[in-house]
Order: C-alpha cells, then structure tokens, then sequence
DNA sequence: GCCAACGTTGGC
DNA sequence: GCCAACGTTGGC
C-alpha cells in the first residue's frame, strides 16, 4: 500500500464536506505529474488531506476506493487524458498538522509537500505518513 | 498584493 | 529544440 498528499481549497471543497458525502469523485487534475500520481494509485492506499491557502495543514485521512478512470469534468477534446479517483474519507485528525510543522519536522520537510508547493496530487513515504498521524493524533 | 516556482505556449 | 512570455498555484 502506498501513501499520498492530496490538497483542496477548504473553500473549494473541505475535508469536512468529504466526511458529509462519504467519498467523493477526485476530480479537476490538470497537471501532468499529479496526473501520473493518480494512475500509480490502488484501492486502499490512504491519503492525508490538505488545506491549501486557508488551512494549511493536513487536517484528515482518506482512502482510495477506486482507481483511475476519465474525468468527466474534463473538456471532450482531451479526450482519456485527464483522470480521476474516488476518494473516501476515514477521520479527522485530532490535531491538524500545518505546513509550519512540516517545515519544522526533519522527518517532513524534505517530504513533496515542502518541496514542490504546487503539486496538488503528491506521494509521501511510509514514514512521513507515520509521523503525521504521530503529531496529527 | 506580491512573489517564487512551475508548466505551457508560441515565435524563431 | 530553445527560450521568452505568460498563466496558475499557493505561501507569505
């Protein structure tokens, strides 16, 4: 099982509203390398979930339940190339764990988040996963 | 509001 | 194929 970073606007779509509808399509991916990231993805591989802008802090945990397929918000004329994933969301972290404690941690702050911003779909290592959920609670 | 990082586009 | 210009994202 791998571990991803995957960010939303909280205004855009809140983590809270996920654990309101269950699971959700992921989709609106335009970006090539968070595309590649949502193909490596299996089902059961779990997400921490990210505020970006206000927030900024991983504020919960989701699971993949389905793997790639066509985004249907994607324009026709892009014909199969952007994709998306259905996500579920688990539980909130008991603490959010923000991007300032990221940079602070020297377990995090070489982690994707950290060092590529923008990245919006990012994988994270074993080991980063474990010491979010150690300081999230 | 500004700026850094990154991706994309288009002229050559 | 290179690179300047531009657009977008997201932190500050």
């Amino acid at each position: 099982m791998r571990h991803w970073l995957i960010k939303s606007e909280p205004t855009a779509y809140a983590f809270s509203q996920l654990l309101a509808d269950g699971r959700t399509a992921w989709t609106g991916i335009r970006n090539n390398t968070a595309r590649l990231n949502l193909l490596a993805m299996s089902v059961g591989d779990t997400c921490l979930f990210y505020h970006s802008n206000e927030g900024k802090a991983v504020v919960g945990i989701a699971e993949v339940v389905r793997t790639a397929y066509r985004d249907p918000t994607a324009p026709e004329a892009d014909g199969e190339r952007w994709v998306c994933v259905d996500v579920r969301g688990l539980q909130a972290l008991a603490t959010p764990v923000s991007l300032a404690a990221f940079k602070a941690d020297p377990l995090l702050a070489k982690s994707e988040l950290v060092r590529q911003s923008r990245l919006s779909v990012a994988p994270i290592t074993t080991e980063e996963f474990a010491q979010v959920l150690a300081l999230g609670g």
